[in-house]
DNA sequence: TTACCTGCAAAGAGTTTGCAGGTAG
DNA sequence: CTACCTGCAAACTCTTTGCAGGTAA
C-alpha cells in the first residue's frame, strides 16, 4: 500500500515540497485506477475519512491548483458556482448527471469524431470540450 | 426606434411588468440582429452606457434570471467564476476566446455531427454543449 | 389598493491571501 | 538556517435575499 515514495517522487519532480497533506492528498487523487471527479468540497469531505489530522482548506485549494498548473488535474467546464476537477487530463469529455451533480467520463469510442468546420484569423484551437448533461428519464 | 410596445408585450404576456428597468435591459439584449454574449457585469456597464438612471445589480439579477426562466436567455457552460448568457437560445455551440474573454457562436454548419454512443440506464440527455477554446496563434 | 418591483445593504457561497508559526532540505 | 508550507482568519468576488419605499394595474 504504501506507494508514498512514488508521490514523494513526483512532487519533488515537480518542485513541490512532499509534505504529509501533499501525500495524503496525492494518495487520495492518484493511488486509483479510475479517474476521479471532485469539487474541493468534495475532496475535504474525502480527506476528513481517511485522515484525522484536518488538512486545511487553504492548503487543498493551494495544492489542487498546484497540481492544475503541473498538469496533474483538469478543470471542466460546467456553470456551477463550484469548480470541478477531473484526474484524467487526456482529451476527452463528459456527461454531467444533472440529479447526482456528478460527471461521467466519455472516452474516445463513446463519442464520434468532432469536426470544427470555422476557423478565425489569428486563433489557434486549444481544447474541445463536450458536455452532455443527463437527468432521470422519468 | 421605439420598438418598446414589443418588449411591453414580451414582458406582459410573461406576466413580468414593463418597468423602465426591464424595458431598457430588453432593448439591450433584444433589439438587436447578432446574438449578445455577455455576464451580468458587462450588461451592467453597457446599461450605464445607454441611460443616466442607475439599475441595481440586484435588479438586473433579477431581472435576468426571471428571463432565464423564461427561455429567452441561455446560461453558457464555462469554467469561469462568472457566469456567461446568450441571446441565442437554440441549441448551438461556441468558440471560447481565451484572450479576450469572448463567446463566439458556432452555429450547425460550423460543426459536424455529433454522435454520442454511449447511454445510460434511466437517464435521457437533456442537452449537448460544445465548447471550443481558442487563443491567439502567435 | 394590492401585488409586484426597485434599490440598498447585508448576507451567502466559493475561493484567495496575509501572516505567524512550523517543517523540509 | 533558509525557503517553503500550513492553518487560521480576513478579504474578495459573484450572486442572492430582506426590507422599505415606489410603481403598475
Amino acid at each position: 500500500m504504501s506507494n508514498n515514495h512514488i508521490f514523494i517522487e513526483k512532487l519533488r519532480s515537480s518542485g513541490l515540497r512532499p509534505t504529509k497533506q501533499r501525500i495524503k492528498i496525492c494518495k487520495l487523487l492518484f493511488d486509483r485506477k479510475d479517474t476521479f471527479h471532485f469539487t474541493i468540497n468534495d475532496l475535504s469531505d474525502s480527506l476528513r475519512k481517511i485522515t484525522l489530522d484536518k488538512i486545511s482548506l487553504a492548503t487543498i485549494y493551494n495544492t489542487i491548483n498546484a497540481f492544475k498548473e503541473k498538469g496533474y488535474l483538469k478543470e471542466i467546464s460546467i456553470n456551477s458556482n463550484k469548480t470541478y476537477f477531473d484526474t484524467n487530463v487526456s482529451n476527452h469529455h463528459h456527461f454531467f448527471d444533472e440529479n447526482k451533480k456528478e460527471l461521467i467520463d466519455l472516452n474516445d469510442n463513446d463519442v464520434g469524431k468532432i469536426k470544427i468546420k470555422k476557423s478565425l484569423p489569428g486563433k489557434k484551437i486549444k481544447s474541445i470540450e463536450l458536455l452532455v448533461k443527463i437527468a432521470n428519464s422519468n
